[in-house]
DNA sequence: CGCCTTCTGTAGTGCTCGATATAGAATTGG
DNA sequence: CCAATTCTATATCGAGCACTACAGAAGGCG
């Protein structure tokens, strides 16, 4: 029984930076969605030949789930952080929208969500249907917020938790759709003010 | 110089239904997207072999157009339905929107909107664009709608077309992507109805 | 009937897909 | 130094993609 030598160190060393490789994966991702994106597109953006992919990230659909939690982290992190600073559901999510406006029409990098379009139309059944256990559950968190405000009188009484949660979703996934097609910060940033009115 | 021959008459005749099979590929894209659709999946759903398919429909890109162009007169036909059947541009709207609810979660076809979903992450530019634009004029031809009301006094003056055409795009595409998310009739109709306290 | 036209089925075309076998290169541990 | 380990590059795998060449079948027309 040998013992079990430091991980890590031993062997030749990678020859590429796995966090540059991790972010040209997730603009492609990003961009042209989890199939239309291949392989071969990935290493070529990242610079190396498919075994170095497959050695540093699985296959392609666990790199795609490491893009994701990525994603979620970086450009994605205003919902939850627009939710846990504002003092009401109300204000967080004026602030989300708000947010969204600029960030899915920012021309830095691709158009509209990831975690919205980047699995739509996607024939294998368990990677659509782990982002989209995740789209819903960001629903039902908001849900809980919203209620848990009213519970706490934070927001009127005759304030509709699963409505709101609901309408802000679509909401919000229609602004992405329409950033892909191309509206630009100033529109999306109205449709996200407009979108307030609904609430009491 | 030969005379030519009455179209359609002379040789074999065609073996199956040219509009069943039509139908067959519209529940196909509907469901799986453009580029998800294979031809093998296609001719598989329409009984044929690839031979029979390209003789009748052209491609599969030229299938698709057929495709788009039939739902717009069948289950897509309900938008411009609304739009001429009523006699404002809000009372136009709050019925596309409540139609479209009952619509996009049938549990009798494919969820969502085939117009909006089935080029999402289309690795072809010209049939991502193609549709894309039938999107976009759909957004302008309802922001003249609404301008032309508002000028003929059929609408309050403080109404804004541009804003309002944003925003009923962007619920609409919203709530096709949450009922492909799984959201049901109820819950996209109280959205439908949220999204008629924007209007002034 | 025989000819022409059109459609159908078999059986492929070349291409791209995700993923890998194999061998060599680079590093650490002894 | 040598051995063990880990990564990299070349070349390729079988499967699926959109599409089609070819030959035969099925009809109208003379």
């Amino acid at each position: 029984m040998a013992t079990t030598p430091a991980a890590g160190t031993r062997g030749r060393p990678r020859s590429f930076d796995r966090e540059a490789a991790l972010e040209q994966a997730l603009r492609l991702f990003w961009q042209h969605g989890y199939e239309a994106t291949s392989v071969a597109d990935l290493t070529a953006a990242m610079g190396i030949r498919p075994p170095s992919l497959y050695a540093a990230f699985g296959d392609k659909r666990t790199l795609f789930a490491e893009v994701v939690a990525r994603y979620r982290e970086s450009h994605g992190a205003y919902t939850t952080r627009a939710y846990a600073e504002e003092p009401t559901a109300r204000a967080g999510v004026a602030r989300m929208l708000r947010e969204a406006a600029a960030e899915l029409a920012d021309p830095e990098h691709p158009w509209g969500c990831l975690m919205i379009s980047s699995t739509v139309n996607c024939t294998s059944p368990e990677v659509a249907q782990a982002v989209r256990e995740q789209r819903n559950a960001n629903v039902r968190a908001l849900e809980s917020r919203i209620r848990a405000d009213v519970a706490a009188g934070r927001e009127p009484a005759d304030t509709d938790p699963a409505l709101l949660a609901q309408f802000t979703a679509a909401v919000l996934q229609g602004m992405s759709q329409r950033a892909r097609d191309g509206a630009g910060r100033a529109e999306l940033e109205q449709v996200a003010a407009a979108a307030m009115r609904v609430w009491p």
